[in-house]
DNA sequence: TGACTTAGTGTTATATTAACACTATATATC
DNA sequence: GATATATAGTGTTAATATAACACTAAGTCA
């Protein structure tokens, strides 16, 4: 069935920055598809598509990740719209660009689906990019690395029970910084927004971590009132 | 000439919150125009149009605000993208909204353009407006109050010279707290931003205020810094 | 010339941030 | 079971930033 209008009009698609964090050495990493279609057949890319006509953006894009990843109920916000006239060779395409966090668990299940090549490259060494993808990529990572610093949104990151130690260990994987441990760890149970379990990380010949999750009830009002989380 | 698709596409548009300031009564102002035409006919509405295929959508944002109120080279900065599925009654529309702000000066040659009738209303007082136009609005307003805080963005708003007073009122006004003024100028200065004139600003039986301008150099390495400048 | 009105200026208390080093407690090994 | 090892966990102090506060200066206007 065919579509007509009076005046031409630019297709509109969703592209998704997903970003995860493996408390080990890997650090940061990034959710990448590779095209099975030309243009940029083979190249890595974000995962995305076309908008339908009755639903929403935020819809379009937990659609296409669901559909090109496997992955769904994570935290997704709208990131930018990017539309210069030739990001697309084939016609005006204009893309809204959204950025989501995914804890660990969700990872592995994102990894063994294979709905479509998904795969998680680490922020520091991702392939080149299909499209204007790189550009949409970098303004993700600048966006989380300023979020980071007034929102507590990296414990979206974390798996549900943690330790303060991964947390110090994500600030500083995603800020590039060395954080100072005492500081740290009072400044993060000063938001009382943690919640320390009864249960211990036992891993290696040494001390155990206490266990912590987050309070998600305080986590939404800080979130709202656009309370400062710096560190 | 008809143009046609293989699946429905959807209406791109672009609308602009364009923030004014008056260091009078007024304080913060907005540009709204009023609908000539259906649906929404003679509600007032933000200006904004459809993008054409062969420009980008800040160029959209910027074609249109001067052809709706005769308004050109303001800071324009790209806001969010609106895209529920209802927005417009027609059909299914997404708008890519900006929010601009504009110096006193650029007002009068705006008021005096009769292209469309556009006004400036306070935002503490706006008339209801066409579509979703009242969230775009909340949305540009609440990003200008934050951006105000971690961003030099108020110059934006003010004549090329303007009073230290000047200041102060435009970062009361928009963020509707009292500032204290030994500490305002304080902070103010001490970011190296202000170069004192050798004019002076009259006006009214008292002492007249020291003129300043802003260095735009040290502005545009702020800005692209995400300097904090908060008060 | 005196009343009026806004411009302009410093100090101190309080709060926040930054710098810094040792003890605690588990596992693994001998 | 004694010891080595590796990470967990904890307080104090100096430096810096913020917040609170009141008077003098310099014009105009009556």
């Amino acid at each position: 069935m065919k579509h007509t209008y009076e005046y031409p009009r630019a297709a509109l698609t969703v592209d998704c920055v997903v970003f995860g964090f493996d408390s080990g050495a890997a650090g940061l990493q990034v959710l990448l598809i590779r095209r099975g279609l030309e243009p940029f057949k083979d190249h890595w890319a974000l995962p995305g598509g076309f908008v339908r006509l009755e639903e929403t953006l935020d819809t379009a894009a937990r659609r296409e990740l669901e559909e090109e990843t496997g992955l769904k109920d994570l935290f997704l916000e709208q990131l930018y719209t990017f539309g210069t006239v030739n990001r697309d060779p084939r016609e005006r395409v204009v893309s809204v660009a959204y950025y989501a966090l995914t804890k660990p668990v969700a990872h592995t299940t994102a990894a063994s689906t294979d709905a479509a090549e998904a795969r998680w490259f680490p922020v520091s060494d991702i392939p080149a990019l299909a499209f204007d993808h790189a550009e949409i990529f970098t303004a993700a990572l600048t966006l989380l690395r300023s979020k980071l610093t007034y929102q507590p949104v990296g414990f979206e990151l974390l798996p549900p029970k943690f330790t303060l130690t991964q947390l110090q260990r994500l600030y500083e994987s995603v800020l590039g910084t060395d954080i100072d441990k005492r500081n740290f760890r009072k400044k993060v149970l000063s938001h009382d927004l943690l919640i320390p379990l009864k249960e211990q990380h036992r891993e290696g010949p040494h001390r155990p971590a206490q266990l912590f999750r987050f309070d998600p009830v305080k986590y939404e009002r800080l979130k709202k009132k656009g309370f400062l989380f710096e560190i």
